[in-house]
DNA sequence: CATGAATGAGCATTCATTCAT
DNA sequence: AATGAATGAATGCTCATTCAT
């Protein structure tokens, strides 16, 4: 397979096939062991294939950590968003936006803890953090977040408030849940989902 | 420099500054380049030293890492408290709170790229991250906010809701300011901490 | 090739001839600098690879050794063992062990110089020395011996002395030639064989 | 304490102290961990001192060995020829050679662990093993060994055989109990002892 | 005399990557 | 499409030695 086949759109059957297994394997393996150990070696033992198969259908050990992330990004989008278009109200937008933001972390925790390791590791050849790399486009889901609240403050739903600061906000509560210990021990995560909706129903109400 | 003196409480002067000197290198080394690229050598190179002095100062890198942790926490720590101790009410200690710790991620923005970076990567030797270590005794910034609210809905300032909830939703907050590109290439750190008073201030209401 | 490859029996035919290629330097690095110096890479430039290449076919710098070390044992065993067993009489299987271990002292001096320094320097990771580690089991040599010994006497060829002893002796005496320069320098082998032969005839006599 | 100091005769009285005690402090480290692991800082450790003393006293990691050698010989060479010293007839004399030879290995064996280690170990920077140094003049009990050989049989308490070669092989037996653990845990010292005698006076015998 | 501080050289090992097959 | 073989570069770490104090 020649460099421009590894990034190109179209690629047999098989390859893609390949791919995927590759990627799955390394999502289990930065949530087993970590991005720091997550070596190439490591990735194919739980692929039970070689590594230079590794090399070959990625340019590069970037490479592969990029179509990882995007993948995971992918898929919480498509689980949240999904929840959210069934509801019709901005309230229950919003309600829906946080429940399965959290249901997410809750049911696919081996993904969540593959993207924190990747977003808070990895790093471009210029040594920017991925997690400052966040481009406006590609988060759907503040945008999405965002949309919901400039809704509901248009409809009278929602009060005044300075809506990046709020879906920042939602989003770091969210995120948090995952990260601290303190609390993932001591509340469960049915219980820390309805009290965040009632918080954030009350800091948004009209 | 014996095995014991590495860790005991008592060393020379000299001995007290290089450490120090090297913690400082360290943190700067995290910053620019990330844990995973903080080799000795790149730290060693920022401190103008060699490798091995490092390893002469502490037992290990292991041990360079914890270090520097628990220097960057009770920095943050001081910082924090002392900002907030210096408040009589409940609604303004919680305010403070939340301004000093937003004010220390802008002021230290190199020691917060640091702990991310420590807190994100470095793993026990069981492979147990660090940012899921968190120990209630240890973790004092979530011990004092959850008093702050406590005190707060005994004096009736603040209305009902889950302390739990409600102050990991607070470091949520505040914590992804520093991480959420969007949000700080777009709101000013002045701005989203006086929004995130105002949106916590409503929230918590009696 | 992976953990399983480097210890399991069956390897490719290239890798084989590598890992063989390896130990033969190992051997000549061990007669050359000692077990002290011999660092891998100082291996790996008699060998003419890479160093990475010698931690490719073994897993370890130990696992190389006791490779190297079976080998060397295995080899003298049967270099002795074959002379001995093509004599009849007890007499003469007991010079032939006496002539045969000298001789091949003599033929293979660097693998025997090489079995001296990793038995004497090598150690377990609870520091037993390898010298000490003689099982009874493995030694093939001193067992054989034995057996010599014990038939003379059970067939009236040797008078009465105690077998552990007289062995021991005797292993002491054909070792003793390689390590004690004063009388290599002064003795040439075959003198020294053949009068040992002489000694150990007449102290076993009836 | 200038270069020459350290290889001149005569000394103060604190840093002769001092040498011998690091001297000490290498025997038994020696012993206790091997040629191989004992480094100048575990030699300091166990004196309690740093290692730049030993430095200090010793021009050089070498020279210490070397001294620690001489000792080591010297302490074993006065205690068995004391006792050779003090038989009168040549059959005596041998005995007590042998008998002495082994009980010193057996009161001082921490001694001989140390003694094994530096021969089999140590090299001269032309990389020439220490056992095959052995200057004739050096080798005081192998001479003193011959001469009681050649004395029995001038005498004709002895009959004919190769001088060198029984006093290697009498040598070889006796340093090949220490060495050959199936023997020591097999054997003890005393049967070990009383039987080589046996054997060699027979062997030795007109 | 004695030490703490410091270093350059060397160590075994792992890693991402390449290449012939 | 897939692999085993191979490597150069880098890593954390230890060592003997030097030197100012």
């Amino acid at each position: 397979m020649n460099e421009n086949n590894k990034t190109s759109g179209k690629q047999s059957f098989i390859s893609e096939a390949r791919r995927e297994q590759i990627i799955e394997a390394a999502i289990k393996t930065l949530d087993e062991i970590g991005y720091v150990k997550a070596s190439l070696s490591q990735i194919a033992k739980r692929a039970g294939i070689s590594t230079a198969l590794i090399s070959y259908h990625f340019t590069d050990k970037n490479d592969l950590m990029n179509h990882l992330l995007m993948k995971l990004i992918e898929r919480s989008e498509l689980y949240i968003l999904e929840r959210v278009r069934r509801e019709s109200t901005v309230q229950g937008k919003l309600n829906a936006f946080i429940l399965a933001s959290l249901d997410y972390q809750g049911k696919y925790h081996t993904h969540n803890a593959a993207l924190i390791e990747i977003i808070f590791n990895a790093r471009t050849p210029d040594n920017i953090p991925y997690y400052k790399l966040g481009d406006d486009e590609e988060e759907v889901l503040l945008h999405e977040l965002k949309q919901i609240l400039r809704n509901g403050q248009g409809s009278g739903d929602f009060g005044a408030f300075n809506v990046d600061v709020m879906a920042t906000m939602i989003q770091g509560a969210i995120g948090e849940y995952m990260i601290n210990s303190v609390t993932t021990k001591k509340v469960d995560i049915e219980t820390y989902s309805s009290e965040l909706v009632n918080i954030i129903s009350k800091a948004t109400k009209a």
